[in-house]
DNA sequence: CGGCGCATTGACCTTCATCAATATGCGTGG
DNA sequence: CCACGCATATTGATGAAGGTCAATGCGCCG
């Protein structure tokens, strides 16, 4: 399953064989993580990274009266907490939303690697930017976009990422529940579920316990006024 | 000028004499911009990043509709489109907010030094992944935080980031319009006229035509549940 | 079968947006 | 120096989006 994660690399800029062998060198063997599993918490030092193999975890960050902001949403292939290579210690939590596979990538491997090819280590550092572009376009949305508009761009971004790495994009499972989505998109468990309805009879999307189904991608970009530039699908190759 | 940007890196990590003179080494000399220019554009190809010597800027995207978001607010000593560097292309744009002092520093210039100094190009990778945390915590702003919390939140940020360059830090100069805070802050700009009578009401907080000043700082951390720590004031040394 | 977490729905309320009018400061040209 | 014009700020009245509270339903699992 390594492969979601040199296809979203090999999406933006070509690899070479030897680039990837040297990639697929510092990925140790895969294990599995029960959903709703918190595998870093805010504050702890860090001595490895994440590589989501398979399934879906967020990141999400807690106010002192327990409101939470869930700050982003992973999917197979992506280096979940790749920034923990240079902050140390993150100030967010990291949580599995599904079953999980993942490989835990030494920073040691990791500092190795890049030295010893230092273009992939401008490709991991263009990996963590393109994360926090993801974070600009959640900003976008929680500050300026409707609630419908919201869920909308959430889908949307989520399809477009989930074909990047070659998965079924317009069914899969989210695993999260209604009152997760409003964590993440800032409104509430009851809101949200009368936006979903509304997206439901519009026949946009269905979602239903975690699994999505999107009816009408069009429809939703259009509700969103989505636009996937912030995605760097075609960036010149560095 | 470029004392800012020094102290802020010195901040979190140690430099060594010879890293600072070879920082120092591809800065060229500062040039002013005027208040209200956009320096780069969404989409433009960069060859270059822009260290800001002095002044405020920012960074947002627009929707369709003409609604706008304000990503980022920068102050002297931030690398403000260091991000670029490896994305080539930004989705947002950047702006100034008051006149400013910037010195661009070209993209090979920047190849060379972390090539030359590894650490170096760490360092600058944390400095875009704090940026990216700063991101996360604006998401939590506006998707958690009441209108009078937001507000708060922004102005002890700023607090303790002018604190860190060694700028004054309880009245300063943002140049930001409320219509700008507005944008920043997911309202409406006679909504945020009127949370700026409250605070100032409630001795927190004046601000007139782009001068802020902080009355009572524990006061906006509490309102704001500030918690400092996602500003990275003390991590482990790479 | 009973319990539990999550989803669904209704009634009501708060926060903030919208619309609109007036005021205030500031720069410019006469 | 003053008058004008423009951008920004201020305030009031009203409305809409979404939050809160509370009850009921549904599916799943032991």
């Amino acid at each position: 399953m390594i492969a979601a994660h040199l296809a979203k690399l090999r999406f933006r800029h070509p690899l070479s064989s030897e680039e990837e062998a040297a990639i697929r060198a510092i990925v140790p063997p895969g294990k599995r993580v029960a959903r709703n599993s918190t595998i870093v918490h805010e504050g702890e030092l860090l001595e490895a990274s994440t590589l989501l193999l398979e399934g879906v975890m967020c990141r999400f960050k807690d106010l002192a009266d327990g409101k939470r902001q869930i700050t982003q949403i992973h999917i197979a292939g992506d280096f979940v907490d790749l920034h923990g290579f240079t902050l140390k210690r993150l100030e967010h939590d990291v949580m599995t939303l599904t079953d999980c596979a993942v490989a835990l990538v030494p920073h040691e491997h990791i500092r190795q690697l890049i030295e010893q090819w230092p273009r992939l280590g401008r490709l991991y550092w263009f990996s963590t930017n393109l994360d926090a572009s993801m974070n600009r376009e959640w900003e976008l949305s929680l500050g300026q976009r409707s609630a419908a508009g919201r869920l909308a761009a959430l889908f949307c971004e989520l399809q477009v990422r989930l074909q990047v790495v070659g998965l079924e994009s317009a069914r899969f499972n989210l695993g999260m529940s209604q009152s997760q989505l409003a964590d993440s998109l800032g409104m509430t468990p009851v809101h949200v579920n009368r936006t979903l309805r509304h997206l439901r009879e519009q026949r946009l999307l269905n979602y239903q316990r975690g699994e999505a189904q999107i009816v009408d991608l069009e429809g939703l970009k259009s509700l969103a006024s989505f636009d996937e530039r912030y995605l760097y699908l075609d960036p010149d190759p560095l």
